[in-house]
Parts: structure tokens; sequence; C-alpha cells
DNA sequence: GTTTTTGACTTTCTCTGACTATAATGTGTT
DNA sequence: AACACATTATAGTCAGAGAAAGTCAAAAAC
């Protein structure tokens, strides 16, 4: 279909984490064998390889600078991309406490990653906030932490 | 991996110290080894053989001189302790990292936990702030991540 | 109107070399 | 032997060049 840029690059990287599930590239190396610029690579990450689609990308500059992509390989994939999607962009104290609780119950996530989650989605750890900055920050973490969470599981 | 001379070097000194805990080289050797310049090692010891990263470096010039890497343990809950106190009102990304990184890799914390507060203190997971609030906010929940693991006393 | 593409500019990390600092050793003088 | 001084052998510091990757906004394509 669509074989923009954006497609190819994309099915670049879909095919290299078909094998490993991970891949890891230099920016400059693959744009240039595409023959476009650098920065296409970040907006291609950016749109198609985020964590909201299952990605965690780690990335480092510099001299033997690179861009590391890992697919979020998931155990209970729905129960927790459902609680990734139903974080929304905004999520209140008393929501988060209960999406925690709810995957500690089902055996998604374990005790001490509850704790964990927990502790950081509380209100007290974004005190420094101003309340109505809270809950969209809370829901940012708390997605981070899910999908990461994710990433564990082997 | 990342096969900068960086990295080479770096793995090099792990690997001396995994043995004895403790490692003495001279400089210049190891440079001529390496084929670099002997500061580089320097730049390789400050960049990542840091008290932050649980080392201590000493060394001595002139005649017989020599580096001597050793790494630092303390035990669980003073080092949490530490750390809590370390992360201050505020933090930015690579000192919380960085942090974190260092109770993994004593022991302290696990993998799993380790994972789970280096994606909440990310920038990606404060993204919803400005860049001028995110420290505060970044400090605040790792402490409290740390607090709470602490209590779970394994 | 949204998605893609680009390029100028920024930031971060690495590597080097010239210069500085310190310790050990040698050499000559009293 | 004791002292001073020079020489040599290390290690440290710093600034600058180079090597990636990141950001952002405007132009282009859809």
């Amino acid at each position: 279909m669509s074989s923009s840029l954006s497609s190819q690059i994309t099915r670049m990287l879909l095919d290299m984490l078909e094998k490993e599930g991970t891949t890891e590239i230099r920016r400059n190396d693959l744009a240039q064998s595409l023959g476009c610029v650098p920065s296409q690579i970040n907006y291609v990450i950016s749109s198609r390889f985020t964590p909201e689609h299952g990605y965690i990308v780690e990335s480092r500059r510099g001299g033997g600078g690179y861009v590391k992509i890992t697919r979020v390989s998931l155990d209970s994939p729905t129960a927790i991309m459902h609680a990734v999607n139903s974080a929304g962009t905004s999520i209140d104290p008393l929501a988060a406490r209960s999406c925690i609780l709810n995957l500690l119950s089902r055996g998604v996530i374990d005790k001490s990653g509850a704790r964990l989650m927990l502790s950081a989605v509380d209100d007290s750890a974004l005190r420094p906030l101003p309340t109505e900055q809270r809950d969209a920050v809370r829901a940012s973490i708390l997605k981070q932490m899910l999908l990461a969470y994710g990433k564990d599981d082997k």
C-alpha cells in the first residue's frame, strides 16, 4: 500500500523487531541507506513506536550513539493494554488506585510492583504540583510504569 | 552493543572489578594497550565510576603511580536513606537514573523494581509537565517509591 | 486539514592533546 | 649522611573538535 518513506521505515523496523523483539540502529546509517534525513527516523519512531503502541525506545547521543527499540511483550496483554488505555490522558487518585489494585487482584502484577506503582501515583508524591496538573501527570506515569512492567515478563 | 572506546574500557574495568570488587591499573599501560590517549581513561572513570555509581577512586601520580577503583557497598536501609536524601527536592533525569541503577547494581533493589522506578522518573513520563517543573516532581515521586520499597523489607 | 518530509539549530557524549601537578629517583655538594 | 636540586615517571585538568542523536517549525504531500 502506502509506500511512503515513513511506511518503508516502519516496515523495516518491524522486520528487525520480528526476530529479536529488540533492535538497535545507528540513526544516521539507517537514514543514509534510505536516502532521507536522519530526523525522519525520529518522526517514525515518535509516531509509530510509542509506549502506547507497545514499544520502549532508548538512545544515546555522541560518538558510538544508537537508538534501541524494544517491543513490550506482555503476559497479560489485554489487561495491561486496557489499563493503559483507560488511564487516558488524565486520571484521579482514586481511579488510579483501583486500577492498580485491580491488576494486582487478577495476578497481572505482583505485590511489590503494585506497592511501587501506588506510591508513585499517590497524591503525596505529586505534592509539588498544583492540583489541576496532577491527574495528567499521574496518568502519564502510570502508563509508563505499566508498560515497563510488561517489558519485564519473560 | 555500543563498541565505542568508552564502552570497551568500561567493560574492561567492570570485568576486573567483578572478581575482586577492587582493581588497580596503570593508567598509561591501559591506554597503550587500547591504543588511546591516557586521559581517555580519566574520562571513562569520571563519567561512569563516580561515587554516584557506587565507586570510589584513589590514585597516585609520579613514579609507581596507579589508579585504584573500589566498589563500595552499604547495607540496604542505609543505602535507601542515602538515596532519598541525595534526591533532595529536585533531581534531573540523569541523576535519578543513576541513583536507581546504583541501587540495582548493589542489590538493594531488584531488576523489576528498578524498571518500574526508571519508567516513572523518566522524562517521558513527566512529559505533560513544563520542563522547569519536572525535576521537583521527579524527586518527590522517586523518594516516595524508595520509601515504599524500603517498607517492603525483603 | 492532517500527515510527512526536510533542514537548521541544539544537546549530549566521546576523544584528543597540550599543559599542569605530584611522586620517586638520581646526582652533586657540604 | 644530609641536603638541595634536577630529572624522570606518572596521573590530572581542561578546552576544543568531532560524532551522534533530539527538537521544532515550516514546507510539501496527501
